[in-house]
Order: structure tokens, then C-alpha cells, then sequence
DNA sequence: CCCAATATTAAGCAAGCGTTTGATTCAAGC
DNA sequence: GCTTGAATCAAACGCTTGCTTAATATTGGG
């Protein structure tokens, strides 16, 4: 029967975005899913690949909707996207999901984190892997959009960029109690384009005219 | 002996940053720090407390350089400091840690990242409740300086700040890795200017005028 | 010098971990 | 109706976890 194995990595992937990977055990996951504790070993062989086969199966869809995303909107300009665009194509494919499907969806985020904070090395190594073809993509996109900064000025910010989408995902719960629910993650399209709009403001900046307006750093007491 | 303690909260915040919080055990911290395994219990009472106490005293010290600077600020500028400066307050006091001694500082960046990150709730909750005083402070600071933006607009932008700066810590050895060694973390008030260069553009943005750079939204075929 | 307070030690506790094993159930194929 | 292979099961394996204990070592003040 191939109902357990779904079951498994169902409640893997809602208990691993609650909870995190490493604080989630086998007997965790066995239990909620109605299954008996050998059944992970059986259908998957160890912790590890079931760990690596629930991030697979959600990454790899968005992956494929985030270049084709990319593609046509170069289709539709002939040729060359723009950062918007571009921006558009990386966060919205993943945003999308989550404001679809509410529960689900904040798993998807929370899941997400995960990979992109690279605290547990062994599973950015595994899903990097599978990410690292749309990556250069991407980047070699956003060259060609902002011809004028220099390669690795690039890399910064497409690096900031990624790291606004992932905190967006990481810490929504927070950011909504913060802000005493105030901001919620629910408005799928409108808050795509409120991500393009900061990312691309980031892209679109000066460094030299943003430290002409800090002006003279103050002196600050050294304890 | 006092000694015997600063070791271990000197050692436990490498490992901490090193492989993070869950997966460092107490007998790794202690016979890294060459004692016994009933060190940390005798000195902080649990592991819990140490580990609190390991964000709590590099988090202290950088929380107060972010107020005093961004007070410095205002008083230089007559009241209001504008958003340039008040990013650089709260990006520069961590920033500048990390390139004034590499290793203790690339420690502290990728602590910063466990922190953000609300993965572990109980040390969200432990050390957002040290945070709250700054929060409100810069969050009130940031609306005096875009007078013109909505109160839950600036939560947003504000969450999308902490992003860049959190993932500039958490995934700063990642990005050395994909630039080629080309993107790195050494040059202190460089590396500010430019995380607020991004961060004052994601602000200053509008996005009306990011929605319209994107144009038509292609259709993707749902698998 | 001695005594009390502080600090460190080895040993062990119960609980939880990922994984393995060998028996048992179950649904088809001949 | 028996056989075969896949799927599930309870039980146990060896190991690590955070924490406790009771004994020992070290230290500084009277």
C-alpha cells in the first residue's frame, strides 16, 4: 500500500514546518500519521531521505513554475526581463501556494526557512542541489536586467532579496503578532507585489547617495 | 572559579553557531570546554538558561549601541533622524562586530539568524523579550521618517529590514561559496552602507509603480 | 591551621533517539 | 487452496540526551 508512505510524508512535512527538523522524531511522526515506527525505515531506508523527500516533492514544483514564470515573461518583452519582473517570477510562485492554501501553505513558508538558513548543513547540501540550475538562471537574468552593477554587486543583492523572502516566510506568525494582527500573509498577489516593490526599490538603489544621506556617523561610547 | 563559566558560555556560542542550538548537546559543550558534564548545571542550573544567557550577553551590548546611535542621530539631525539613518543604527551595531574580529563575529552572525528565525519558540520568546523596548523605539522612529506610509506598511518593510540583515548573517558563508569568494563579509561600514542602500530602496519604493513594471502576468500550467 | 563555602569530579539515572529484527497479516497469482 | 511477496507489527537493540547525586578537591577568611 502506497497510502502510508503519502500519510508519512504528510505528517513529516506539517510536523518538520511546526517544529523544525531536528526537535521532530520518527515516533513523532509515526504516531500522528497512524503508523507503526519501522514504517519510515521500511518505505524510506532512513530518517534523512524521508527528511529529503518531503522538501523534494514541494521545492521541485515551485522551481519549475519559477523559471517558467521567468521564461514567458522574457517571451513577453523579447528577450530581456526587468527586475520586477524577474523578482515577480522568484518570490511569487511560492507566495501564490501559500495564500491558496492557508494551512498547508504556512508550512510551505515555515519549510522554506528551514532550507534557507543553512544552520543544518546536510540538508541545505541536499536541496541546494536540486536549486542550484534555477539559481544561476535567475542570476544570470538579473545581469542582464541591471547591466550597470558590477557581477558580485549582484550577488549581494540577489542574496538580500532571497533573505527578505525567506524571514517573510520564516517569522509571518511573528511579524503578525507584532503588528497585533494588523499584517496577515493571506493576500497572495497583493503581497507578491509588496515584496517585488521593496526588493526591486533595493535593486534600483545607490549606495553612494544612501551614505550621503546617513551623513556623519556618530561616535558611539565603547563599553 | 569564574573561569570555568566564561568557558562555557565561550564555547557553547561557537557551537551554537556552528551546528545550532538543538544539536549541540551539554557533553559537547563541556568537553570542548574541558569540563564536566555537570558544569552547566552547577553554573546556569539548565541548559535552557545557558543557552539564554549565551544570546543575552552578545545581544545586550549590540541592542544598547543601536539606541544610543539612532538617539545620536536625532539629535544631530534636530528630532528626526530619516530612514538611511536609522537603518544604518540598526544594521551597523552587528555589522561592526562581525568584520572587527572575523571568527567571534561570523559566531554572532549566525546566532543573530537563530533568533530571527522563530523555529525554536522558547528562545524566540526568551530573547524577543530583551528586544521589545528597541523594537518599539525604531518602529516609532520609522514612522516619524515616512510619515507618508500606512502604520501596517511599515511593519511590513520593516520585516522585510530584518530579513536582509538576518540572512546576511544566518547565510554569509553560503554566498562566499556561490560568488566564488568574490562576496564576503570583512569590509565593516562597506558592508552597512550597502545592506542600508538596499534596505532605504525597499522603503523608498512605491509599489503602484512596481506593479506596473511587471505588466501582464503570464499563466502558468498547474501541474 | 582549620573550617566552611565554593567548585569540580566520576558514576549513574530515566527517557528518548534512529534503527533492526523476526514474526505476522494481507492481498493477489497460479 | 496454497504460495509468494509486500506491508505492518511489537519488541528490542545500542546509543545519546539532560540532569542528579554523593564524594572529592580547592579556595579563602577567621
Amino acid at each position: 500500500m502506497t497510502e502510508t508512505r503519502e500519510q508519512l510524508l504528510d505528517t513529516a512535512e506539517r510536523l518538520f514546518a511546526e517544529r523544525g527538523v531536528d526537535t521532530v522524531s520518527l515516533r513523532d511522526i509515526t504516531s500522528a500519521a497512524g503508523a507503526n515506527v519501522a514504517s519510515v525505515n521500511y518505505h524510506f531506508g532512513s530518517k534523512e531521505k524521508l527528511v529529503s523527500e518531503v522538501f523534494r516533492r514541494r521545492l521541485q514544483p515551485i522551481n519549475d513554475e519559477r523559471l517558467d514564470l521567468l521564461t514567458r515573461f522574457e517571451q513577453q518583452s523579447g528577450g530581456t526581463a526587468n527586475i520586477e519582473q524577474i523578482m515577480f517570477a522568484f518570490v511569487h510562485p511560492v507566495i501564490r501556494r501559500m495564500s491558496a492554501e492557508p494551512e498547508s501553505g504556512a508550512n510551505l513558508m515555515r519549510l522554506m526557512s528551514h532550507v534557507h538558513s543553512d544552520v543544518n548543513a546536510s540538508l541545505a547540501g541536499i536541496v541546494l542541489h536540486d536549486m542550484q540550475d534555477m539559481i544561476e538562471r535567475f542570476m544570470t537574468a538579473a545581469q542582464q536586467a541591471m547591466p550597470s552593477l558590477p557581477k558580485d554587486e549582484i550577488y549581494w543583492r540577489a542574496h538580500f532579496a532571497t533573505g527578505v523572502m525567506a524571514h517573510t516566510a520564516a517569522a509571518a506568525g511573528l511579524l503578525h503578532a507584532l503588528s497585533d494582527g494588523a499584517c496577515d500573509v493571506s493576500c497572495g498577489e497583493d503581497l507578491s507585489c509588496r515584496l517585488v516593490a521593496f526588493i526591486s526599490g533595493g535593486f534600483h538603489a545607490e549606495i553612494a547617495s544612501a551614505r550621503a544621506a546617513i551623513g556623519k556617523i556618530p561616535e558611539v561610547k565603547q563599553p
